[in-house]
DNA sequence: TCGCTTGTTCGATAAATTTCGAACAACGGA
DNA sequence: TCCGTTGTTCGAAATTTATCGAACAAGCGA
């Protein structure tokens, strides 16, 4: 439970942030972030166990697509907006409005 | 050397594409035919070998990204532009114009 | 029809991912 | 300090993917 490695924005690449967003798990939890700012991984769990979970969220935090924050021994996860939006224009708005598969 | 499996529009999913362009060498297909239009498989191997290369055409076709029509002895690829802008408007856009990895 | 060209398919191997239980680590409250 | 909560890490098994040579298939021209 330690710090978490986020990539430096000139270090996201295209192609980890496609993979990250290709799984339907990783992507609803894209979604619920979008819709609720921030959330804790429990409060993200998608049916899955934590160990999975975990796995999913890093996958995301190494690609670049969400960004950790300690809270006492909570993770809270948000959305890398800001670094997205500058570097991948209108990706995370069109994976967003996209139909649910 | 069959008729190829292209999925109908409908059934296009967002997941399966964004898996299919989250490949260098795929982008790569990806690129080339936005540039040029069309193109044959023999045109746009990016040094690999033909069956290396074919497996990637067969990854981008059914996922939907691109479309490919016999013409003798050649396959002509094109990007899906019109479904993909009418499923997911602004893919295509946003991961052409982003920085090349 | 023979042979060349273009791609696909098969098979086998290697590598990467996914999944999930169990153990571990960190924090905060009682 | 002890304990409950929250997540991460470890290990192992199952699945999926990527690679690429070799064999095969189809069309076209000589």
């Amino acid at each position: 439970m330690r710090g978490q490695r986020h990539p430096k924005p000139e270090d996201i690449e295209l192609t980890r942030v496609l993979y990250a967003l290709s799984d339907p798990v990783r992507l609803d939890v894209v979604r619920q972030l979008d819709r609720e700012g921030e959330a804790t991984c429990a409060a993200l769990d998608c049916g899955r166990p934590k160990s999975s979970m975990s796995h999913h969220f890093r996958v995301l935090r190494e690609s670049g697509v969400i960004r950790t924050r300690t809270d006492g021994t909570a993770h809270m996860n948000e959305l890398r907006r800001g670094d997205l939006d500058r570097l991948f224009p209108g990706l995370l708005r069109v994976v967003l409005d996209a139909p649910k598969d």
